[in-house]
RNA sequence: GCCGGAGUGGCGGAACGGCAGACGCGGUGGAUUCAAAAUCCAUUGAGGGCAACCUCGUGAGGGUUCAAAUCCCUCCUCCGGCACCA
């Protein structure tokens, strides 16, 4: 009697033998095909959770399988450690963030070993280790020489809560912190800031290089980016008589064909103009009031959603550069000091924003681009010069239409980059007053942060010589560790780290305290693992030329934007720097799906947490890897359930049962078991060299679906459809279980090319139960299962002898043919007619068309 | 508002324009058992028929096609992202 299946037992067995023998240690081999498999590496925050094991698991999977398809894989792991919860948690629980995040690192190591993930343990990363924060601070210098650091002051986003700066992307939708979702404030500071607007272009147009992203990722991503064409217009300011003056404010604006229904002139609040214009006039109380409520409001108003347009007259005018007409200039709160130039020609007939205004505060809304149906169109269609003053209207016309009251320009072609436009921006720009220009939405990434636990930027501010970077050779700068952080302490208040001489001038200087964003750590961690212990440089030239890009990753769709934003223009830069020589890092992306119980996320406020801890050590690792990956696609969201992990837990016993019971009838007969893989091999080729003839109906059934669900679960895990992969092998162990009624089918060669293709199959999901079963069949000497080739099908055993074909009469099955696989379409043809001729009768056939293989259809 | 994605049995989910519901869960019946668990075998979209079979079925409504879950148009619902970006 064959033994239980006691998945704790061989797993630890079988992770500690694959540990000691390296078997997934990578090197560098020029003759082998690589392929890199990664995974977004973990924040070490505590014990694994079921998106960690789904989200390895995938990667795990995928690494396998390329292996055993005789890629040179390499497959690493490391943490991404800095950060605020670290030191959050070291305050509460008054330890030390290093302290607390090496042990969770622990922690979570070894739950990966336990799900049995193949990776190379060598190359494991900690970026809170100064052997790989120092390249991070290496980067930030060469980044800092080519112009692409930029110390300034501007309003920034501050959370409360966390005590420092965030980026814009890290702050969500509704204006709160990505982390600890406090409301964010603004407050004007002087930050460190990279410079990826340089990048803002080849940023969106490398999207298009990217076709084995999902589409959604690449068009949050060029939303991101915002690319929006049009032009900057320059208005000259004038006197109460109209008189311009040498002063002048641009505007930016994506529809200059609308210039001509300016009847108003915007600013920011916070534009510096605004101080100057009212300074001392009568409108000065009233664009106070504008500017104070506007900046409470930022901060209240974005959660409800619409803020009420409000402004303010500044008792100035400026001139339309096209028809010179004197036009009123207002501050109004919806215009952004950040975007374009924080000025805005108002044409409130174009602009929903802008008539909203101009209703509001009755200002004239004249019409210049009018819709072809619209009734006004008829009575302006010739009108060049301003005869209609306002419009009827509930709302602007923001479409396509008919130039109005435009000057020379009525009648052309308006609406978004329209002819209008390009014949409006070259007569300003012969005078000098317009170009089409581009602006993006994109800004510069902000990587201060004003607190302990993460890189420090090796920067020093000297009195003499203004800001001095630290001397390559003095790198790293460490962190040191020996802070008591515990009432929340950074940098600042330790003069042994800040206090340090002028590397130019010798004087007294003062160390940058900031520490950069973690997701400057995460935007190259991929480079190190080509060369993770590489301590003359950040990583060779060979391994990165060798191993990148990375050719499978798998992450969080939370990461869309923030990571994968970063890390390709990370890339870029490297690669400008001659250490790359590609544009994308990531070839392929797929985003997991989350982790759900009962529709909703598993949270640990909540208490709705499975966590594999308690699930291991029941059902083994095979089984959660197993049923994680054949509840649903990858990329879609799964609802945790226990039946489902019976399931799978079942079906490997069933394999499990199967084999040991196909090796115990062989060794009882005092064969099979003893043969390895070679020895097979030629007893399999050599009945392959037989007749086909010779083979039982049964045996022809198995040999068909073994080969057939070959190629199906081949096909399924390249295009990463492993619950469809998993399935064909749950039909192939059906099958095997169908044969198995059979007098002696152990005898069967069939049996052992069926039971290897299976396992061999099924080794990148269940490693372990299959590597246990591998060595039943084959011996302790053989080698592993997970170094074994990938299993062939040949295509002409995949086809049966005969098939049944579906016949269909005006669109409906009426009846089956059984024809051989490769009759001609006429037979076909002819075969179908018999079968449904109750269907035709008498009448006349208009139509036959045979789908060979599928279906054959009749119309009458 | 704009941009993406998705709506298929009791459930998770399958289906290069070609037999809708693979595979699994759950259910039902049987074998095994003193009994149960486990296991094995069979069956399982809905409705009708003794039956071979028939009818209806992929969010709703139209269309293209010999043939539509799949392609096109209109609409509804849900999820995600962005949002006063001129």
């Amino acid at each position: 009697m064959a033994r239980d299946y006691n998945p704790e037992n061989i797993e630890l067995k079988w992770q500690a033998i694959w540990e000691d023998s390296g078997i997934y240690h990578c090197e560098i081999d020029p003759d082998k095909p690589k392929k890199y498999v990664l995974e977004m590496f973990p924040y070490p925050s505590g014990s694994p959770h079921m998106g960690h094991v789904r989200n390895y698991t995938i990667g795990d999977v995928i690494a396998r399988a390329a292996r055993m398809r005789g890629y040179n894989v390499l497959h690493p792991m490391g943490w991404d450690a800095f950060g605020l919860p670290a030191e959050n948690a070291a305050i509460k629980q008054n330890s030390h963030p290093a302290v607390w995040t090496y042990q969770n690192i622990e922690v979570q190591e070894k739950s990966f070993k336990r799900m049995g993930f193949s990776y190379d343990w060598r190359r494991k990363i900690v970026t809170c280790d100064p052997e790989y924060y120092r390249w991070g601070q290496w980067l930030f210098l060469k980044m800092h020489e080519r112009g692409l650091v930029e110390r300034k002051k501007s309003p920034v986003n501050w959370c409360p809560e966390c005590a420092t700066v965030l980026a814009n992307e890290q702050v969500e939708g509704d204006g709160v912190c990505w982390r600890c979702a406090s409301r964010v404030e603004k407050r004007n500071l002087a930050q460190w800031y990279f410079k990826i607007t340089d990048y803002a272009q080849e940023l969106l147009d490398d999207l298009d290089q990217l076709e084995l992203w999902p589409e959604r990722v690449k068009t949050m991503q060029a939303n991101w980016i915002g690319r929006s064409t049009g032009a900057n217009i320059t208005f000259s300011i004038c006197d109460e008589q109209g008189e311009s003056t040498d002063q002048a404010i641009t505007v930016y604006t994506t529809r200059p064909d609308t210039l001509f229904g300016c009847s108003f002139f915007l600013l920011a609040p916070e534009h510096p103009l605004v101080e100057e214009f009212t300074a001392g006039t009568p409108y000065e109380a009233d664009c106070r009031a504008v500017i104070e409520a506007s900046a409470r409001e930022t901060a209240v108003e974005r959660e409800s959603g619409i803020a009420e347009k409000q402004g303010a007259f500044t008792g100035r005018f400026v001139v339309n550069p096209i028809n010179g007409a004197k036009v009123p200039v207002w501050i109004a709160n919806y215009v952004l000091m950040d975007y374009g130039t924080g000025a805005v020609m108002a044409v409130p007939s174009g602009d929903d924003r802008d008539f909203e205004f101009a209703r509001h505060y009755g200002l004239d809304i004249p019409p210049v681009v009018v819709a072809e149906d619209d009734p006004l169109l008829s009575t302006l269609r010739d009108e060049s010069d301003l005869v209609q003053k306002n419009v009827d209207w509930d709302t602007g016309y923001t479409g396509p239409g008919v130039l109005v009251q435009s000057g020379p320009f009525t009648g052309m072609k308006g609406g978004k980059d329209s002819e209008a436009c390009r014949a409006i921006v070259e007569a300003l720009a012969t005078e000098g007053k317009g170009e089409a220009t581009v602006n993006f939405r994109l800004r510069d990434w902000l990587i201060s942060r004003q607190r302990y636990w993460g890189n420090p930027i090796p920067m020093i501010h000297c009195d003499v010589c203004g800001l001095i970077p630290v001397p390559e050779e003095q790198l790293p700068v460490i962190l040191p560790l020996d802070l008591d952080i515990s009432k929340g302490a950074t940098l600042d208040s330790d003069p042994s780290f800040y206090e340090v001489d002028c590397p130019a001038c010798g004087a007294q200087a003062k160390r940058e305290t900031d520490t950069m964003d973690t997701f400057t750590c995460s935007s190259w961690y991929f480079l190190r693992f080509a060369d993770a212990r590489n301590d003359e440089q950040a990583f060779s030239k060979k391994s990165a030329d060798y191993w990148m890009p990375v050719d499978n990753y798998t992450g969080g769709i939370e990461h869309a934007i923030l990571h994968l934003l970063y890390s390709r223009f990370f890339t870029k830069v490297m690669r400008d720097m001659d250490m790359l020589n590609f544009d994308e890092p990531f070839k392929q992306l797929l985003t997991q799906g989350m982790v759900k119980l009962d529709g909703e996320k598993m949270n640990k406020s909540k208490g709705n947490i499975v966590s594999p801890d308690e699930v291991v050590p029941r059902y083994g690792a095979d089984t959660v890897r197993g049923y994680i990956m054949f509840m649903a696609p990858p990329d879609k969201d799964l609802d945790w359930s226990p039946d489902g992990v019976e399931g799978m837990h079942r079906f490997l016993g069933r394999v499990w049962r199967l084999v040991g019971e196909y090796v115990d009838t062989c060794v009882l007969a005092g064969s099979a078991s003893a043969t390895n893989s070679d020895e097979e091999a030629i007893v399999r080729q050599s009945l392959r060299d037989t007749q086909d003839a010779s083979l039982t109906d049964a045996e022809q059934t198995l040999r068909r679906l073994t080969h057939k669900l070959t190629k199906k679960a081949t096909d399924d895990i390249d295009r990463q459809q492993f619950n469809t992969a998993i399935a064909a092998l749950m039909e192939l162990t059906n099958a095997l279980y169908d044969f198995k009624k059979q007098d002696n089918w152990t005898d069967s060669v069939y049996t052992a090319e069926g039971i290897d293709a299976l396992l061999k199959m099924l080794a990148p999901i269940a490693p372990h139960i299959t590597e246990e079963l591998w060595r039943d069949l084959h011996g302790e000497q053989v080698e592993s299962i997970h170094v074994q080739d990938w299993p062939s099908y040949n295509p002409d055993y995949v086809v049966a002898d005969t098939i049944e074909l579906p016949v269909q009469v005006n669109g409906k099955i009426r009846g089956r043919v059984e024809v051989a696989a490769d009759a001609a379409d006429e037979v076909v043809a002819e075969a179908a007619k018999i079968a449904v001729s109750d269907h035709i009768d008498d009448e006349e056939i208009k139509k036959l068309i045979v789908v060979p293989g599928r279906i054959v259809t009749i119309v009458i």
